[in-house]
DNA sequence: TCAATAGTGTCTGTTAGACATTATGGA
DNA sequence: TCCATAATGTCTAACAGACACTATTGA
Protein backbone atom coordinates (compact mmCIF):
# COMPACT_ATOMS: atom_id res chain seq x y z
CA UNK A 1 0.00 0.00 0.00
CA UNK A 2 2.96 2.38 0.41
CA UNK A 3 4.21 3.37 -2.91
CA UNK A 4 7.35 5.43 -4.45
CA UNK A 5 6.12 8.55 -6.58
CA UNK A 6 4.94 8.05 -9.73
CA UNK A 7 7.13 8.82 -12.68
CA UNK A 8 6.85 10.57 -15.58
CA UNK A 9 8.12 9.28 -18.89
CA UNK A 10 8.79 11.40 -22.22
CA UNK A 11 8.62 10.32 -25.61
CA UNK A 12 10.26 12.97 -27.07
CA UNK A 13 10.21 12.34 -31.25
CA UNK A 14 12.02 14.23 -34.22
CA UNK A 15 12.62 13.31 -37.91
CA UNK A 16 16.30 12.12 -38.69
CA UNK A 17 16.61 10.93 -42.26
CA UNK A 18 13.46 10.82 -43.03
CA UNK A 19 12.43 8.78 -40.26
CA UNK A 20 10.67 9.58 -36.84
CA UNK A 21 13.02 9.25 -34.31
CA UNK A 22 12.65 9.44 -30.03
CA UNK A 23 15.19 10.37 -27.63
CA UNK A 24 16.91 7.62 -25.67
CA UNK A 25 19.18 7.81 -22.65
CA UNK A 26 22.32 6.17 -23.62
CA UNK A 27 22.95 3.47 -21.02
CA UNK A 28 26.37 2.32 -20.05
CA UNK A 29 25.13 -1.31 -19.85
CA UNK A 30 23.38 -2.99 -22.41
CA UNK A 31 19.38 -2.69 -23.06
CA UNK A 32 18.02 -5.64 -20.94
CA UNK A 33 14.26 -4.79 -21.40
CA UNK A 34 14.45 -5.24 -25.68
CA UNK A 35 13.72 -1.64 -25.79
CA UNK A 36 15.26 1.81 -25.01
CA UNK A 37 15.66 3.60 -21.81
CA UNK A 38 13.06 6.93 -22.36
CA UNK A 39 14.21 10.06 -20.03
CA UNK A 40 11.92 9.51 -16.69
CA UNK A 41 11.77 11.53 -13.84
CA UNK A 42 9.61 11.39 -10.59
CA UNK A 43 6.58 13.59 -10.04
CA UNK A 44 6.10 15.32 -6.92
CA UNK A 45 2.54 13.90 -5.99
CA UNK A 46 1.60 17.42 -5.61
CA UNK A 47 2.25 19.38 -8.76
CA UNK A 48 0.42 18.89 -12.15
CA UNK A 49 1.84 16.79 -14.58
CA UNK A 50 1.84 18.47 -17.05
CA UNK A 51 3.88 20.76 -15.06
CA UNK A 52 6.54 17.86 -13.91
CA UNK A 53 6.65 17.01 -17.81
CA UNK A 54 7.27 20.19 -18.74
CA UNK A 55 9.89 20.62 -16.58
CA UNK A 56 11.72 16.82 -17.03
CA UNK A 57 11.45 18.35 -20.94
CA UNK A 58 12.86 21.62 -20.79
CA UNK A 59 15.99 20.46 -18.57
CA UNK A 60 16.65 17.73 -21.68
CA UNK A 61 16.05 20.27 -24.42
CA UNK A 62 17.27 23.43 -22.73
CA UNK A 63 13.74 25.11 -23.86
CA UNK A 64 10.14 24.11 -23.69
CA UNK A 65 9.16 21.56 -27.01
CA UNK A 66 6.95 22.97 -29.13
CA UNK A 67 4.17 20.81 -28.72
CA UNK A 68 3.84 18.02 -26.16
CA UNK A 69 0.48 16.13 -24.72
CA UNK A 70 -0.13 13.57 -22.07
CA UNK A 71 -0.27 9.58 -23.74
CA UNK A 72 -1.71 7.92 -20.92
CA UNK A 73 -0.43 5.79 -17.73
CA UNK A 74 0.73 2.36 -17.26
CA UNK A 75 1.57 0.14 -14.61
CA UNK A 76 4.84 -0.64 -14.78
CA UNK A 77 7.08 -3.36 -12.78
CA UNK A 78 5.76 -1.67 -9.18
CA UNK A 79 4.63 1.74 -9.62
CA UNK A 80 2.78 3.63 -11.93
CA UNK A 81 4.23 6.05 -14.98
CA UNK A 82 2.38 8.43 -17.13
CA UNK A 83 3.47 8.55 -20.37
CA UNK A 84 4.44 11.71 -22.59
CA UNK A 85 5.03 12.62 -26.09
CA UNK A 86 6.87 15.81 -27.26
CA UNK A 87 7.83 16.97 -30.51
CA UNK A 88 10.92 18.85 -31.31
CA UNK A 89 12.18 20.28 -34.89
CA UNK A 90 14.28 18.09 -36.95
CA UNK A 91 18.05 19.32 -36.52
CA UNK A 92 17.52 19.68 -32.98
CA UNK A 93 20.38 17.35 -31.54
CA UNK A 94 20.41 15.29 -28.90
CA UNK A 95 21.48 16.21 -25.23
CA UNK A 96 24.89 14.53 -23.64
CA UNK A 97 23.76 11.11 -22.58
CA UNK A 98 21.28 10.43 -25.09
CA UNK A 99 20.77 9.34 -28.80
CA UNK A 100 18.00 9.69 -31.33
CA UNK A 101 17.03 6.24 -32.15
CA UNK A 102 14.77 5.50 -35.45
CA UNK A 103 11.38 4.04 -33.57
CA UNK A 104 11.38 1.47 -36.58
CA UNK A 105 14.01 -0.26 -34.41
CA UNK A 106 11.99 0.41 -31.53
CA UNK A 107 8.52 -0.96 -32.35
CA UNK A 108 8.42 -3.42 -30.32
CA UNK A 109 8.23 -1.06 -27.28
CA UNK A 110 4.66 -0.53 -25.96
CA UNK A 111 5.46 3.07 -24.70
CA UNK A 112 6.96 4.48 -28.18
CA UNK A 113 4.25 2.73 -29.80
CA UNK A 114 1.68 4.34 -27.60
CA UNK A 115 3.51 7.95 -27.69
CA UNK A 116 3.66 7.17 -31.76
CA UNK A 117 0.20 6.72 -32.31
CA UNK A 118 -1.17 9.51 -30.11
CA UNK A 119 0.84 11.25 -32.79
CA UNK A 120 -0.70 10.00 -35.57
CA UNK A 121 -4.52 10.64 -33.90
CA UNK A 122 -3.92 14.11 -33.19
CA UNK A 123 -2.33 15.15 -36.31
CA UNK A 124 -5.82 16.35 -37.81
CA UNK A 125 -6.27 18.57 -35.06
CA UNK A 126 -2.76 19.72 -34.03
CA UNK A 127 -0.24 21.04 -35.84
CA UNK A 128 2.10 18.41 -34.82
CA UNK A 129 3.13 18.02 -37.94
CA UNK A 130 4.67 21.41 -38.33
CA UNK A 131 6.86 21.55 -35.28
CA UNK A 132 8.45 18.72 -36.51
CA UNK A 133 10.20 20.65 -39.23
CA UNK A 134 12.17 23.88 -38.86
CA UNK A 135 10.22 27.19 -38.94
CA UNK A 136 11.02 27.31 -42.88
CA UNK A 137 10.05 24.59 -44.44
CA UNK A 138 8.99 23.63 -48.00
CA UNK A 139 5.67 21.54 -48.87
CA UNK A 140 7.14 18.95 -49.80
CA UNK A 141 8.76 18.60 -47.01
CA UNK A 142 5.48 18.75 -44.89
CA UNK A 143 3.84 16.20 -47.52
CA UNK A 144 6.49 13.96 -46.38
CA UNK A 145 5.71 14.16 -42.57
CA UNK A 146 2.25 13.43 -43.19
CA UNK A 147 3.24 10.26 -44.99
CA UNK A 148 5.75 9.39 -42.92
CA UNK A 149 3.02 9.52 -40.09
CA UNK A 150 -0.07 8.47 -41.94
CA UNK A 151 1.96 5.52 -43.29
CA UNK A 152 0.65 6.26 -46.77
CA UNK A 153 0.99 7.76 -49.80
CA UNK A 154 -0.02 11.27 -50.13
CA UNK A 155 -1.55 12.79 -53.74
CA UNK A 156 0.66 16.28 -53.62
CA UNK A 157 -2.07 18.36 -55.76
CA UNK A 158 -4.09 17.38 -53.39
CA UNK A 159 -2.58 17.89 -50.43
CA UNK A 160 -1.33 21.40 -51.60
CA UNK A 161 -5.18 22.22 -52.61
CA UNK A 162 -6.42 21.30 -49.24
CA UNK A 163 -3.59 22.84 -47.43
CA UNK A 164 -4.44 25.93 -49.25
CA UNK A 165 -8.06 25.90 -48.29
CA UNK A 166 -7.30 25.59 -44.87
CA UNK A 167 -5.13 28.85 -44.27
CA UNK A 168 -2.34 27.00 -42.31
CA UNK A 169 0.81 28.21 -44.10
CA UNK A 170 1.61 31.26 -45.70
CA UNK A 171 4.59 31.81 -48.13
CA UNK A 172 7.89 33.36 -47.45
CA UNK A 173 10.21 35.21 -50.12
CA UNK A 174 12.93 32.39 -49.66
CA UNK A 175 13.36 29.54 -52.11
CA UNK A 176 15.44 26.77 -51.26
CA UNK A 177 17.71 24.52 -53.97
CA UNK A 178 18.10 21.01 -52.85
CA UNK A 179 20.82 20.32 -55.54
CA UNK A 180 19.14 19.16 -58.50
CA UNK A 181 15.60 19.90 -59.60
CA UNK A 182 13.94 23.11 -59.45
CA UNK A 183 14.31 25.07 -55.93
CA UNK A 184 11.43 25.16 -53.83
CA UNK A 185 9.45 27.86 -52.35
CA UNK A 186 9.85 27.90 -48.32
CA UNK A 187 6.47 28.05 -46.07
CA UNK A 188 5.76 28.79 -42.49
CA UNK A 189 3.25 27.98 -39.88
CA UNK A 190 0.69 30.17 -39.72
CA UNK A 191 -2.96 29.52 -38.73
CA UNK A 192 -5.56 31.97 -40.00
CA UNK A 193 -8.42 32.38 -37.57
CA UNK A 194 -11.14 30.81 -39.34
CA UNK A 195 -14.56 31.83 -38.96
CA UNK A 196 -16.14 28.36 -39.15
CA UNK A 197 -14.26 24.93 -38.84
CA UNK A 198 -16.06 23.09 -41.51
CA UNK A 199 -17.66 20.28 -40.57
CA UNK A 200 -16.67 16.76 -41.01
CA UNK A 201 -18.46 14.51 -42.14
CA UNK A 202 -19.72 11.37 -39.97
CA UNK A 203 -17.28 8.42 -40.73
CA UNK A 204 -17.70 5.28 -39.24
CA UNK A 205 -14.28 3.48 -40.02
CA UNK A 206 -14.51 0.98 -37.34
CA UNK A 207 -12.21 -1.99 -38.03
CA UNK A 208 -14.13 -4.22 -35.55
CA UNK B 1 8.15 10.88 -1.54
CA UNK B 2 6.86 7.98 0.26
CA UNK B 3 2.12 8.21 -1.18
CA UNK B 4 -0.66 5.93 -1.34
CA UNK B 5 -1.45 3.63 -4.06
CA UNK B 6 -3.00 5.57 -7.18
CA UNK B 7 -6.30 5.75 -7.47
CA UNK B 8 -8.88 4.65 -10.53
CA UNK B 9 -11.59 6.92 -11.59
CA UNK B 10 -14.64 6.10 -13.80
CA UNK B 11 -16.54 8.08 -15.55
CA UNK B 12 -19.42 5.56 -16.91
CA UNK B 13 -21.74 7.31 -19.32
CA UNK B 14 -25.21 6.36 -20.94
CA UNK B 15 -28.43 8.14 -22.68
CA UNK B 16 -31.09 9.42 -20.05
CA UNK B 17 -33.89 11.00 -21.34
CA UNK B 18 -32.24 12.27 -24.49
CA UNK B 19 -29.25 13.49 -23.04
CA UNK B 20 -25.91 12.12 -21.71
CA UNK B 21 -26.09 10.79 -18.10
CA UNK B 22 -22.71 9.57 -15.83
CA UNK B 23 -22.74 7.95 -13.06
CA UNK B 24 -22.10 9.88 -9.65
CA UNK B 25 -21.72 7.78 -6.36
CA UNK B 26 -24.26 9.24 -3.71
CA UNK B 27 -23.28 11.10 -0.98
CA UNK B 28 -24.94 11.54 2.33
CA UNK B 29 -23.80 15.13 2.88
CA UNK B 30 -23.31 17.96 0.08
CA UNK B 31 -20.82 17.64 -1.98
CA UNK B 32 -18.27 20.05 -1.18
CA UNK B 33 -15.69 20.33 -4.39
CA UNK B 34 -19.05 21.32 -6.26
CA UNK B 35 -18.65 18.40 -8.85
CA UNK B 36 -19.90 14.95 -9.14
CA UNK B 37 -18.37 12.25 -7.05
CA UNK B 38 -17.11 9.61 -9.48
CA UNK B 39 -16.88 5.83 -8.55
CA UNK B 40 -13.56 5.24 -7.53
CA UNK B 41 -10.87 2.24 -5.91
CA UNK B 42 -7.29 1.89 -5.55
CA UNK B 43 -5.58 0.31 -7.97
CA UNK B 44 -3.29 -2.42 -6.75
CA UNK B 45 0.30 -1.31 -8.10
CA UNK B 46 1.29 -4.86 -9.87
CA UNK B 47 -1.25 -5.10 -11.47
CA UNK B 48 -2.46 -3.81 -15.20
CA UNK B 49 -4.81 -0.46 -14.50
CA UNK B 50 -6.96 -1.87 -17.56
CA UNK B 51 -7.81 -4.97 -15.11
CA UNK B 52 -8.01 -2.60 -12.17
CA UNK B 53 -10.48 -0.36 -13.88
CA UNK B 54 -12.27 -3.61 -15.20
CA UNK B 55 -12.79 -4.60 -12.03
CA UNK B 56 -14.44 -1.45 -10.87
CA UNK B 57 -16.76 -1.11 -13.83
CA UNK B 58 -17.87 -4.95 -13.35
CA UNK B 59 -18.14 -4.70 -9.28
CA UNK B 60 -20.23 -1.41 -10.09
CA UNK B 61 -22.33 -2.63 -13.08
CA UNK B 62 -22.30 -6.24 -12.10
CA UNK B 63 -20.97 -7.15 -15.51
CA UNK B 64 -18.48 -5.66 -17.61
CA UNK B 65 -19.53 -2.45 -19.44
CA UNK B 66 -19.23 -3.06 -23.55
CA UNK B 67 -16.84 -0.36 -23.80
CA UNK B 68 -14.38 1.16 -22.03
CA UNK B 69 -10.83 2.87 -22.15
CA UNK B 70 -8.56 5.13 -20.32
CA UNK B 71 -8.37 8.64 -20.28
CA UNK B 72 -5.64 9.80 -18.79
CA UNK B 73 -3.70 10.57 -15.13
CA UNK B 74 -4.77 13.47 -13.19
CA UNK B 75 -2.52 14.71 -10.12
CA UNK B 76 -5.96 15.00 -7.52
CA UNK B 77 -5.09 16.55 -4.33
CA UNK B 78 -2.18 14.37 -2.98
CA UNK B 79 -2.32 11.58 -4.86
CA UNK B 80 -2.48 10.44 -8.51
CA UNK B 81 -5.52 9.15 -10.33
CA UNK B 82 -6.24 7.78 -13.37
CA UNK B 83 -9.50 8.40 -15.29
CA UNK B 84 -11.29 5.79 -17.45
CA UNK B 85 -13.84 6.48 -19.41
CA UNK B 86 -16.98 3.84 -20.21
CA UNK B 87 -20.03 3.66 -22.14
CA UNK B 88 -23.52 1.63 -21.10
CA UNK B 89 -26.86 1.00 -23.02
CA UNK B 90 -29.47 3.01 -22.43
CA UNK B 91 -31.88 1.98 -19.75
CA UNK B 92 -29.05 0.92 -17.62
CA UNK B 93 -30.07 1.14 -13.78
CA UNK B 94 -28.14 2.84 -11.58
CA UNK B 95 -26.52 0.78 -8.88
CA UNK B 96 -27.50 0.96 -5.41
CA UNK B 97 -25.85 5.11 -4.00
CA UNK B 98 -25.34 5.75 -7.23
CA UNK B 99 -27.08 7.99 -9.43
CA UNK B 100 -27.33 9.20 -13.08
CA UNK B 101 -26.78 12.85 -13.47
CA UNK B 102 -27.15 14.50 -16.43
CA UNK B 103 -23.38 15.98 -17.87
CA UNK B 104 -24.75 19.47 -18.37
CA UNK B 105 -25.51 19.62 -14.64
CA UNK B 106 -21.71 18.57 -14.51
CA UNK B 107 -19.70 20.52 -16.66
CA UNK B 108 -17.46 22.41 -14.86
CA UNK B 109 -15.91 19.52 -13.98
CA UNK B 110 -13.07 18.89 -15.44
CA UNK B 111 -12.50 15.11 -14.99
CA UNK B 112 -16.33 14.63 -16.86
CA UNK B 113 -15.58 16.96 -19.38
CA UNK B 114 -12.55 15.33 -20.22
CA UNK B 115 -14.43 12.09 -20.54
CA UNK B 116 -17.25 13.21 -22.43
CA UNK B 117 -14.45 14.99 -24.93
CA UNK B 118 -12.11 11.70 -25.44
CA UNK B 119 -15.87 10.16 -26.42
CA UNK B 120 -15.76 12.37 -28.99
CA UNK B 121 -13.02 12.10 -30.28
CA UNK B 122 -13.15 8.33 -30.62
CA UNK B 123 -16.56 8.02 -31.87
CA UNK B 124 -15.36 7.69 -35.76
CA UNK B 125 -12.91 4.59 -34.83
CA UNK B 126 -15.05 2.69 -31.87
CA UNK B 127 -18.55 2.01 -31.95
CA UNK B 128 -19.38 4.55 -29.06
CA UNK B 129 -22.63 5.09 -29.79
CA UNK B 130 -23.83 1.64 -30.67
CA UNK B 131 -23.36 0.83 -26.93
CA UNK B 132 -25.27 3.55 -25.76
CA UNK B 133 -27.88 2.16 -27.01
CA UNK B 134 -29.59 -1.32 -26.66
CA UNK B 135 -28.79 -4.28 -28.95
CA UNK B 136 -32.23 -3.34 -30.97
CA UNK B 137 -32.09 0.25 -32.36
CA UNK B 138 -33.62 2.36 -34.68
CA UNK B 139 -31.72 4.91 -37.72
CA UNK B 140 -33.10 7.83 -36.10
CA UNK B 141 -31.93 6.60 -32.49
CA UNK B 142 -28.72 6.09 -33.36
CA UNK B 143 -28.47 10.07 -35.64
CA UNK B 144 -29.15 11.20 -32.16
CA UNK B 145 -26.74 9.81 -30.37
CA UNK B 146 -23.81 11.11 -32.97
CA UNK B 147 -25.51 14.53 -33.41
CA UNK B 148 -25.32 14.21 -29.69
CA UNK B 149 -22.00 13.55 -28.90
CA UNK B 150 -20.99 15.51 -32.06
CA UNK B 151 -22.55 18.63 -30.44
CA UNK B 152 -23.96 19.36 -34.30
CA UNK B 153 -27.50 18.54 -36.32
CA UNK B 154 -27.00 15.52 -38.87
CA UNK B 155 -28.27 15.75 -42.07
CA UNK B 156 -30.63 12.52 -42.25
CA UNK B 157 -30.72 10.87 -45.61
CA UNK B 158 -26.70 11.67 -45.85
CA UNK B 159 -26.32 10.11 -42.82
CA UNK B 160 -28.08 6.81 -43.13
CA UNK B 161 -26.28 6.82 -46.56
CA UNK B 162 -22.53 6.96 -45.40
CA UNK B 163 -24.21 4.22 -42.55
CA UNK B 164 -24.90 1.92 -44.83
CA UNK B 165 -21.89 2.20 -47.53
CA UNK B 166 -19.69 1.53 -43.98
CA UNK B 167 -21.67 -1.82 -43.41
CA UNK B 168 -21.99 -1.38 -39.47
CA UNK B 169 -25.47 -2.32 -39.43
CA UNK B 170 -27.64 -4.92 -40.41
CA UNK B 171 -31.76 -4.47 -40.31
CA UNK B 172 -33.63 -7.16 -38.29
CA UNK B 173 -37.36 -7.81 -38.97
CA UNK B 174 -38.42 -6.21 -36.12
CA UNK B 175 -40.20 -2.62 -36.00
CA UNK B 176 -41.06 0.12 -33.20
CA UNK B 177 -44.45 2.12 -33.15
CA UNK B 178 -43.30 5.28 -31.03
CA UNK B 179 -46.56 6.85 -30.84
CA UNK B 180 -47.19 8.83 -34.06
CA UNK B 181 -46.19 8.48 -37.28
CA UNK B 182 -44.62 5.74 -39.53
CA UNK B 183 -42.61 2.72 -37.47
CA UNK B 184 -38.96 2.55 -37.32
CA UNK B 185 -37.15 -0.69 -38.11
CA UNK B 186 -34.87 -1.83 -35.95
CA UNK B 187 -31.27 -2.42 -36.42
CA UNK B 188 -28.69 -4.29 -34.72
CA UNK B 189 -24.82 -3.70 -34.63
CA UNK B 190 -22.85 -5.48 -37.00
CA UNK B 191 -19.43 -4.98 -38.42
CA UNK B 192 -18.94 -6.52 -41.13
CA UNK B 193 -15.41 -7.20 -42.12
CA UNK B 194 -14.42 -4.57 -44.86
CA UNK B 195 -11.17 -5.58 -47.09
CA UNK B 196 -9.57 -1.82 -47.51
CA UNK B 197 -10.29 0.46 -45.05
CA UNK B 198 -10.69 3.65 -47.38
CA UNK B 199 -8.12 6.47 -46.97
CA UNK B 200 -9.59 9.75 -45.30
CA UNK B 201 -8.31 12.43 -46.80
CA UNK B 202 -5.69 14.78 -45.27
CA UNK B 203 -7.35 17.53 -42.84
CA UNK B 204 -6.18 20.67 -41.27
CA UNK B 205 -8.49 21.63 -38.55
CA UNK B 206 -6.71 23.01 -36.26
CA UNK B 207 -8.45 26.11 -34.24
CA UNK B 208 -4.58 27.98 -33.32
C1' DT C 1 20.37 18.36 -73.53
C1' DC C 2 18.76 15.51 -69.92
C1' DA C 3 17.38 14.40 -65.30
C1' DA C 4 15.09 15.72 -61.32
C1' DT C 5 12.07 18.12 -58.57
C1' DA C 6 8.50 22.03 -57.89
C1' DG C 7 4.26 23.66 -58.94
C1' DT C 8 -0.36 23.94 -61.60
C1' DG C 9 -4.49 23.15 -64.68
C1' DT C 10 -8.09 20.02 -65.93
C1' DC C 11 -11.00 16.04 -65.68
C1' DT C 12 -13.73 12.58 -63.35
C1' DG C 13 -15.84 9.77 -59.84
C1' DT C 14 -17.49 10.11 -55.20
C1' DT C 15 -20.16 12.05 -51.79
C1' DA C 16 -22.23 15.38 -48.38
C1' DG C 17 -25.97 18.15 -48.00
C1' DA C 18 -30.41 20.26 -49.84
C1' DC C 19 -34.80 19.30 -51.32
C1' DA C 20 -38.70 16.84 -52.53
C1' DT C 21 -41.51 12.89 -52.39
C1' DT C 22 -43.52 8.66 -50.92
C1' DA C 23 -44.78 5.36 -47.04
C1' DT C 24 -47.18 4.29 -42.98
C1' DG C 25 -48.73 4.63 -38.79
C1' DG C 26 -51.76 7.34 -34.80
C1' DA C 27 -55.12 10.88 -33.50
C1' DT D 1 -58.99 13.45 -42.85
C1' DC D 2 -54.71 15.46 -40.91
C1' DC D 3 -50.34 15.12 -38.78
C1' DA D 4 -46.02 13.18 -37.58
C1' DT D 5 -42.28 10.44 -38.50
C1' DA D 6 -39.70 6.99 -41.49
C1' DA D 7 -37.49 6.12 -45.61
C1' DT D 8 -35.89 7.13 -50.18
C1' DG D 9 -34.93 9.32 -54.86
C1' DT D 10 -32.74 13.21 -57.27
C1' DC D 11 -29.93 17.20 -57.86
C1' DT D 12 -25.88 20.00 -57.04
C1' DA D 13 -21.67 21.79 -55.20
C1' DA D 14 -17.40 20.41 -53.22
C1' DC D 15 -13.51 17.79 -53.46
C1' DA D 16 -10.13 13.89 -53.63
C1' DG D 17 -7.36 11.61 -56.67
C1' DA D 18 -5.53 10.81 -61.49
C1' DC D 19 -3.14 12.67 -65.12
C1' DA D 20 -0.72 15.71 -67.76
C1' DC D 21 1.64 19.59 -68.29
C1' DT D 22 4.76 23.61 -67.42
C1' DA D 23 8.73 25.71 -64.67
C1' DT D 24 13.31 25.85 -63.08
C1' DT D 25 17.32 24.32 -61.53
C1' DG D 26 22.00 21.16 -61.64
C1' DA D 27 24.70 17.91 -64.11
Amino acid sequence: MVRSDPRIALACCTLLDGTLAVLATRRPLAATDGGVALPRTDAPGRKPLDASAERLASELLGESPPWMTQVGAFSEASALEVLYVAVVPSGTSAPAGHDWIPVSQVRATTRVTRAVAALRERLDREPIAFHLLPPRFTLSDLQQVYALLLERKLHKASFRRTLMAAHVVEPTDEWRSEGRGRPAQLFRYAARRRRGIPHRAVRFEFRD
